[in-house]
DNA sequence: ATACTTACATGAAACCTTTCAAAGCACAAG
DNA sequence: CTTGTGCTTTGAAAGGTTTCATGTAAGTAT
């Protein structure tokens, strides 16, 4: 049972002190070359690999970030963490992932997994806000960025897209193709608030134009496809001509039960924009017209603020990073 | 600056030795119930948490696991991954995430990662088969599953599907809905040869019908887009009437490109299988006939195998799960 | 009052590193 | 022969935890 090979078997076997291994490994320029080569013999003879964590232990401060996304599944998330590992790598940083499905204990545990972990900073989705729990982690020396697209949290970095911005996009453009009867889906509220109030405001603007909202309690297909079939139960003169969607799964999913329904057309009868553009969209069955999201600037952004909260500590100034969202036409609307 | 609360402060200020503290957290019932109460009250006076690497060094050990999947923003693995945390979760085990993205550098930095890392077992879906590496780290004792459709990998246990019966599912489906000249996409050939060997058997069960392999780099929509474009290419009548794609997202692209051509339908003129039966394939222009694979099982058989490895050692009899897949028929074959 | 349990608290050792002051050594200069 | 100098190597401490053999005090039996 040779396992546990450690700086100290090395050591020994090589007939050298501890410490001389562990400069060979830190600071070869520290020892005579035929020490250096010696131990490197060693080692690889052993199959040593050194203990991250001892070493971490010893020196403070790792190198390692944790994420927490509403959900892997989503596109979205998925393309986003993507695009926050190859950031962290470049800085020399690595990110391990989790993913909160929506549930706030399931939150709670990889917060306090990532705590125990001493993980040098969080990159968080959260799932209703900011938490008391992600407060006092905060305030205890955290460095912590929100993906939050209300900017509006108080004492924390955020990055997220021009939320509202982006709804204007989307819902201008429904307006100057000539539709005045629209519609908001989306939901939890909280994290789709900045989409609904640009909406809201862009209609605003739009005389004789009106929109209402319909909630989900997540942003999947399934709860799209509910909406929609809750539209087709709607007399048709009721129904909306226009339809945006917090996001592209929830207008997969509406889609899908509009196009169901004998005689109802998109973009023709009603009009339908996402948001987030994931690959899905482009693939749907009328490929949809929606608001991009670009994750590799998302996740340049948090990297770098993340990184900097890091540095500079308590006294740093928070800073909200809002990145400008495009409209991407394609046939739904 | 009150950073780096230890159980060393905790001690200090409740005025107790170290040795009570740790006590208190790891057996409360050795210790007297009003010294519980100072120390835990100690405790979150000071948020203090425990430092769980400085624990796994002393204990030898941890509760970790690493995996490495080909691509997070694939919705197959995406839903593994999600599959195997809620599977560890239920052994009291968390897992960390890492996408190789298919380049064979990336998985080893991952490998290096976790094994500096001392997780407690390794799951991974190769990029290309069982390297020196992998090889070396489970000699050395870190227990390790394949995601590998070839279960022939000799010294590891697997876990998989098995491909080739569901290959013989879709192609038999095809060739009695009246097809026989069949195509299979997809690759790289090392990541699909099961599916590529149980097509081609079942091709051979019916004189008469065809089968030629087009091989695609990667799995994704882009790759199946270009396949497509390229049966296009061909005359009409060398057009195969059945094709079989090693993955939804091929699939998918090969039915976008398809439908892109005036007078092109599915099925009627190509009939079109998938494999994974991601959420995608339900929402795609023609939902899309494939080949389900349940990760909540493969999940499951994944941490129960690397689990049992990581209790047995070294003597441990090495495991090849191969799941049963099933047919899901829906509109394009 | 003495001896013997019980129940709890303690301090030190150990885990695997890194770091640092001190020691060793060879060799040139005085 | 001594002293100084520069370069390597060493041993021990430290980092935050767990564990274990002792120590201590109170409680029980005689």
């Amino acid at each position: 049972m040779s396992r546990a090979v450690g700086i100290r078997q090395v050591a020994e076997h090589a007939g050298v002190s501890i410490g001389t291994v562990s400069n060979a490994i830190n600071r070869p320029e520290m020892v005579s070359a035929k020490m250096l080569a010696l131990v490197q013999a060693t080692m690889d003879e052993l199959g040593f690999v050194r203990n991250d964590l001892a070493r971490q232990v010893r020196m403070g401060g790792g190198t390692t970030l944790g994420m927490i996304v509403l959900n892997v599944e989503n596109p979205f998330f998925a393309a986003l963490s993507n695009a926050c590992e190859a950031a962290a790598e470049q800085n020399g940083f690595s990110v391990v992932l989790g993913s909160s499905s929506q549930v706030p204990e399931r939150e709670d545990r990889y917060l306090d997994l990532f705590e125990g972990q001493r993980v040098e900073g969080l990159l968080v989705a959260p799932v209703d806000g900011v938490t008391d729990r992600m407060r006092k982690l905060h305030r205890h020396g955290m460095p912590f960025v929100l993906f939050d697209p209300d900017a509006a949290v108080p004492g924390f970095c955020t990055v997220a897209m021009d939320g509202e911005a982006g709804a204007r996009l989307a819902v201008s453009h429904l307006l100057e193709s000539g539709r005045n009867r629209l519609a908001f889906v989306g939901g939890p509220l909280h994290q789709v608030r900045d989409r609904w109030r640009g909406a809201v405001e862009e209609v605003g603007r739009h005389p004789g134009s009106t929109i209402r909202r319909i909630d989900t309690i997540d942003q999947n297909v399934q709860d799209g496809l509910a909406v929609g079939e809750a539209i087709l139960r709607e007399p048709p003169e009721r129904r909306p001509d226009g339809i945006f969607a917090a996001t592209d799964l929830i207008a997969i999913g509406i889609m899908q039960a509009l196009l169901s329904a004998p005689g109802v057309r998109v973009p023709e009868d009603v009009a339908l924009i996402g948001y987030d553009d994931i690959s899905q969209a482009s693939t749907a069955i009328v490929p949809l017209t929606t608001i991009r999201q670009p994750t590799a600037e998302l996740a340049r952004a948090a990297l770098s603020l993340v990184l900097t909260e890091r540095e500079e500590g308590v006294d740093h100034e928070h800073q909200h990073a809002l990145l400008a969202p495009a409209l991407v036409r394609r046939r739904s609307a």
